[in-house]
DNA sequence: TTCTCTGCAAACGCTTTGCACGGAT
DNA sequence: ATCCGTGCAAAGCGTTTGCAGAGAA
């Protein structure tokens, strides 16, 4: 998927029949959520997303899910809260950002060679993960109104 | 700290009281592992190591004390597996990174802006992480070893 | 029928919490 | 006596596993 390109909702099977994944009506709704929501969802979150209208959902099913999306690089995992896992729709190479106040990651584009090297000092590199953390520009204005008030 | 510069065993105690830590025996030693020890090392690592020298020694001190070190600025967590806490002895702004195949941690001195910015897209920036992930020099040379072998 | 997807329940593993003992001041 | 570090035991919580029923081919 090329920078700027979108994929439609109805394109959902497409997408995963190209990948090689049977577009179950529970996977076409993960994929769904985790495309429209630009918010790097946990399982937990995405599962009480979904509950409302899929009620028989089982957190196992976006656990297999996610991980066989994972296999077929549909998605990918994103370690940067240790406690949980939170995951990633396949775009280009790109950064995250932290909130350590409201804990939202934000996607950073960033153009730094670091996201393409093959090799650093001998080791072979498949992926590279940076991530910022410290406070957002929402929860910074927050922080500056809630001064003026007080 | 400042690069180069090496802290002698014998200082470790003053080490924790410029920190405000009392240096008690566990707090030495697990320091000491720390510091020695390059290989980013989780909870159940140090309690395996320091077993034998200390008997009595529990799990749940290791969890106080590590994090009192990250609270005084001692150690830092490091967020790339996500099953299990990986700590790292505060030096220099540096990468880290993960072989998938043997799962040793590797410090990397890199020079980039990156890990210097106060501010990114509005953002503001408190700690920048970078990791690499792929196969280390090590495992790619007994790779090579094995090839020639079969 | 056969194979795969789904989902309940239990197990698992790392981390945190509650609490009491004991040493230091 | 008080404070604080230590450590056992239990709880907590996200994730994985075992397995059986449902659904698709």
């Amino acid at each position: 998927m090329k920078e700027g390109e979108t994929i439609s909702i109805g394109g959902l099977k497409e997408l995963l029949e190209s990948k090689g994944v049977k577009p179950s009506y529970q996977r076409l709704r993960i994929l769904e959520y985790i495309m429209k929501k630009n918010t790097h969802p946990s399982v937990d979150t995405i599962y009480k997303a979904l509950y409302k209208k899929i009620p028989t959902l089982s957190k196992t099913t976006i656990y297999n899910t996610l991980s066989l999306f994972e296999k077929k690089r549909i998605v990918r995992s994103v370690t940067i809260l240790d406690n949980e896992l939170r995951y990633d729709f396949l775009k280009d190479p790109h950064a995250h950002f932290l909130c350590l106040e409201c804990k939202e990651v934000y996607d950073i584009y960033l153009d730094s060679d670091l996201l393409y090297r093959d090799f650093i000092v001998g080791h072979r590199v498949n992926e590279c993960h940076i991530h910022f953390r410290g406070i957002c520009k929402n929860c910074l204005e927050n922080a500056g109104r809630l001064e003026k008030i007080s």
